[in-house]
DNA sequence: CTGTTAGCGCGTTCAG
DNA sequence: CTGAACGCGCTAACAG
């Protein structure tokens, strides 16, 4: 068989190349035997619009460009499917980029978007390397999980969620209180208000900084292991971690240094994914289907109308789903 | 800014459209001086060249079309990631869909992947629903994980895989012998034919049947209730789960019913993914960085050729990687 | 070394 | 209702 295009089933139809593109585009005043030919050759021999095509002339590609910073967490796992869900639901497709959170790789990845025309972009970025520029694109982007003021986001109100854990732990007589993460973030900030607004003061040496992304649960480990040997004894009775993974790999070398969780020390992980799930693990739920849902509809709006109205930054409710750790 | 085609280069850069073109696809033959100036253009105005014109006119995506049928794994999840290493590394972008094992969206999506014009795919299949019709496509494909005749296929060999999982539970002494999986597969055959060369038969009442594919843990989990439910008691010391999610979940399951893995039953998961390493499970070993780059060389290779040989069917060999569960 | 030209496959006027 | 003709942005001959 030819290269099957239009042309050539337009020759099968015994019709003009427009008239199969009429056709396939919704019928707008065919002749209905004509149409019903033109059918029946179209999937006689399985043709397939060539969206190459169709982008160049109508400079729209039904792609969504997605640039995560990793897939490791499972959390991410889940945002991927959804996303892939509600894309598919509204007639797009995902291509997706993982940056692992190296910000060059982020912006070959926006290139590449920009590149193959994509309609939008949904990013979860790698910090503020990038934003500027971003936020210069014609093309309609939007944040997820994180804020970042020029451009639309949407996520969790992290400085509540932190607020939340904070409250919970003094709730419930704690007077010393640990935190593991990254970078400072908004979570820490209302995690130490809560303490501080209840007369608490969170001490520096009770965070336990890692290192890098939580790219590898063995390096997180092995940060921990550093942390812990290097404390004369934990100087905290509740720990509060920036993702499940962390929770999960506290609580595991914990276990061998027979510290009893909750008994000894109450550990609150974030993000709410199975991990937390199988494990037991106390966790702030992430909304996984609305955040979805929310930014893809933002986007949505984005794309169709040329209006540039002030940036939005969505903020859901976090809520802490309490289980065997805390 | 207008549109910012190579025309709109050329115009700024005072040369022809068509030596903008060739400056971009490598300098071939191009006066040091124009070349500079059209760079020096590209870089001002942050021209990139539109891929969908590309693709056109050169009836070449550079697009991988990877269909999955489910991330729920998390083995899949790092297929996932070395899959857009690799292809990236290769100069290719990955369009990634999820066909949740259902069919219809596998085949729709592959109808995708045709008018994307992908250059070629990799497949985790829901099974033979749309093997001959992939077969007969122009577009080269590959199967990941799985052996599906006409198509060539790359993953672990499965029987081999069962008979290590076998023979290692008689050497440890065991006489009566589980399985948990969904349908029959190679895994299985392995399994049972160790059993049978060293005297000993599997019992189908040991086969701990799961309705779906592992979507979720949750209906996993009920499954095995249900099974441990009806089993006035369990007939078999050891157990070898189709995936690392199923022996975590029976794992989880018998720890609530005061059954001491390994002491009452040995527990050997597939996939080694990271839950068998952070639960200590013995696991066979997927390497999956060896079975992604064989894909993409095997893909890279069909993509080149036009010289259709033989199918290829690759199995790596299997390993068993011991922890605390068996 | 460089500009002109002709499509790639499709959607969209514009005539009939 | 329908065909002819044009052009989306780019690559690849083809002349100069």
């Amino acid at each position: 068989m030819s290269k099957l295009t239009m042309k050539e089933i337009a020759k099968l139809a015994n019709v003009s190349q427009s008239t199969v593109s009429r056709v396939i585009n919704g019928n707008n005043g065919v002749n209905e035997d004509a149409a019903k030919r033109v059918l029946q050759v179209i999937e006689e021999v399985g043709y397939v619009p060539n969206k190459a095509a169709q982008t160049l002339k109508k400079s729209q590609s039904k792609i969504i460009g997605v640039c995560l910073t990793e897939t490791y967490n499972p959390y991410f796992v889940e945002l991927i499917d959804a996303l892939e869900f509600e894309a598919r639901k509204n007639g797009y497709s995902i291509l997706l980029h993982n940056s692992k959170h190296n910000p060059i790789i982020e912006w070959e990845s926006i290139q590449n978007f920009i590149a193959r025309q994509v309609d939008g972009m949904i990013l979860v970025p790698t910090g503020e390397y990038n934003i500027q520029r971003i936020s210069k694109l014609a093309i309609p982007s939007v944040v997820m999980t994180q804020n970042r003021k020029p451009l639309d986001s949407v996520g969790l109100d992290h400085v509540k969620a932190g607020k939340i854990v904070g409250e919970k732990f003094i709730h419930g007589g704690h007077k010393t209180f640990g935190f593991m993460g990254t970078i400072p973030d908004d979570k820490f900030l209302g995690y130490k208000s809560a303490l501080y607004e209840n007369g608490f003061e969170f001490k520096q040496e009770n965070y336990i900084q890692l290192q890098e992304t939580s790219t590898n649960n063995f390096l997180m480990r092995q940060d921990i292991e550093t942390y812990l040997n290097s404390a004369a004894s934990l100087n905290f009775t509740c720990l509060f971690t920036a993702n499940d993974i962390m929770a999960l790999e506290f609580m595991k070398a914990a276990k061998e240094r027979n510290i009893e969780i909750p008994g000894d020390i109450s550990v609150i992980g974030f993000d709410d994914t199975y991990l937390a799930k199988i494990m037991g693990i106390s966790s702030i739920h992430q909304p996984i289907e609305e955040i979805v849902k929310t930014t893809i509809e933002i986007l949505l709006n984005r794309m169709e109308d040329e209006v540039s109205a002030e940036s939005i930054q969505i903020k859901l409710e976090p809520s802490l789903i309490e289980r065997g750790s805390s």
